[in-house]
DNA sequence: AAATGCATTGACAGCGCTGTCAATAGTTGT
DNA sequence: ACAACTATTGACAGCGCTGTCAATGCATTT
């Protein structure tokens, strides 16, 4: 299978290869006839540009970075990955993975990558901007980035950002419950300093607080380790020792799992006898029985602004650094019931 | 930043491009005292070779395209997706990823991948090598190729195959339901024709025959939808109509976290009532409660061989194709218990 | 009719590397 | 001491594309 170069289109087609590549990069002055002409031959051949020669001749790696945050095998960072690549496809560009989990040197990698033209800029996903390391030497090559939920903002370097408001997302979930009529609400997750988690668990108790609630540390369970365990665990503990507690927002839906299960199997029902919210509407939580009650965050438009203004940051360096937050919204469905309507109790 | 490219090396270690171009690639003929030099030199300058040169001067792409044949999502792609990036890595390749579900024309993207020498072979996972299309022009173009869980041998085609024993792999999970004293054993899965599926109903009811129990249909139940899904009506169903059962065969880990949800749900308990076995040993399955007994398939070790295999077939191709089954084994945890042993009932 | 402008096209020089082949130096054999 | 070899190194030609700039043709202007 002899390759197919541009040089021969431009021989079938009777022009020259600059021609063709100006009919294949869609530039402007090239005659209808032409242009028909040359997309005829490119049919004809099947000719696929050679995206290496591209990528030398341009300087540019049609290729953007991602670096996910946590275990690439979890529902979040499996979707996000889903997301991004569909975005970059779009854009007629490529995906590079990178994983802070399952890499060593990991810092090493991703700037030989960039430095390697493997690709234009990256995108950093939670825990993965949290390197310092990689920041900062991120920051001295001057790569265009983009932070997805960043943990704090980085005052020194021109970085972009996407982020939900974890705060308000909680806050949404708790009062939702406290609608329902609940009002001895627990409160389960991952004992960690990230922001993301703090800010769940602060708004939790935002929301306790705007409906004259009490914040009680002992209905708070943070504990460290797997989401399932820590649900699992968290829930046990905290209904064994509160049993007239009649919901749990729980801070990821991975959690919730986790809550799910230790409700049955402390011979309780979910919304019967517990109600529980969880946190990122993952693609488990409308499938599960009963199907999750949870704050959606929007992942695929979190991939498509950050792919794209990545994207367009690598085309023009002077593009102003963006800081977007992007709206979480509840999902109602069959975890939770109505305290006040249920008059059989 | 200006770019650092092979003429500063050479410069500053005092030689020609060609001999750190042959440092660079660990060539023979090169003496020590110039390799020092020349690593000195490279080291001191952070340089990193240019991908793109290296791929159009050598006409290799250094990257393999894997095409997942279930969501991006699941946990068996994702893992599949984590434990390839990582061994792509390890040799110095990159990854291009496909989804069979996320993408259109997924067959022209992949071909043109491969003509666009963005890769130099490919991986196709279960359904994705179902798809007649994609196969012929991969065949046709003489694409290096290998199949992870084939359903069907491709006569014509020279490809390569790595897969596990469905039929066996069912087996050994319902036969250790056998040995633990089951005799009312039900199976639930997808209604599919996949020989995956079929595969593993089939070695549940051979290891029922081998144990003289009688294959029922009635307690077969095959549904199609999500796995959870069908996980969670099947069991609701058959443990309704026959609430003698005493263990559940799921064809799925994520089949049988639908199942241990509907078991709770019906005021039963795992494994006090009901034991549970899964199969695959998705990321999940020890980390829910109780901590899911399944059948472990090797993605890791899959993986491994998939993209070893596949590199050594694209740097010779003449290498002999293979076809390996990987062994299953059974992962004995929480959600299955003795019948004899207990006295109590 | 000459001058000007614009749309269209092509020639050609790289991009940074690898592959080929020739050149050089050092070593061994006779 | 000279031929014959081997180990080491470099010169140079591409790989297939894009960017730059010049050339051409034709319509428009004065």
């Amino acid at each position: 299978m002899a390759r197919i170069t541009l040089e021969h289109v431009a021989q079938k087609a009777g022009v020259s290869i600059k021609t063709v590549s100006r009919v294949l990069n869609a530039e402007p002055n090239v005659s209808e006839e032409t242009t028909a002409r040359v997309r005829q031959a490119i049919a004809e051949l099947n000719y696929v540009p050679n995206s290496a020669a591209r990528s030398l001749s341009s300087g540019k790696a049609m290729s953007v970075g991602l670096v996910v945050g946590w275990p690439v095998n979890s529902p979040y960072s499996s979707t996000l990955i889903e997301q991004t690549l569909k975005e970059c496809t779009r854009h007629g560009y490529s995906l590079a993975l990178f994983s802070v989990e399952v890499e060593d040197a990991i810092t090493r990698r991703i700037i030989d990558a960039y430095l390697g033209r493997q690709m234009d800029g990256v995108i950093l996903d939670t825990r993965a901007a949290q390197d310092d390391e990689l920041m900062s030497q991120l920051d001295a090559l001057n790569v265009p980035q983009i932070i997805i939920h960043p943990d704090r903002r980085r005052v020194a370097a021109k970085a972009s950002y996407v982020q939900i408001d974890n705060h308000l997302g909680a806050w949404q979930a708790v009062n939702y419950l406290i609608q329902l009529g609940h009002r001895r609400i627990g409160c389960i997750s991952y004992d960690s300093s990230l922001t993301q988690e703090t800010d769940r668990i602060a708004g939790y108790g935002q929301a306790l607080a705007d409906a004259g609630l009490p914040f009680r540390e002992d209905r708070t369970m943070r504990k460290a380790g797997l989401p399932f365990r820590v649900g699992f665990s968290g829930a046990v503990e905290l209904l064994t020792a509160q049993p007239d507690l009649t919901a749990l927002f729980a801070g990821t839906d991975e959690i919730a799992m986790g809550v799910l299960a230790a409700i049955w199997n402390l011979g309780l029902r979910v919304p019967d006898d517990v109600s529980v919210v969880g946190f990122d509407d993952i693609s488990y939580a409308s499938m599960i029985a009963p199907p999750l009650t949870t704050i959606h965050q929007p992942i695929d438009e979190i991939a498509a602004i950050a792919v794209k203004h990545l994207i367009e940051t690598v085309d023009d360096p002077d593009r102003a650094p963006i800081d977007l937050v992007m709206p979480t919204s509840l999902v109602i469905r069959k975890s939770c019931r109505a305290l006040k309507l249920d008059v059989s109790q």
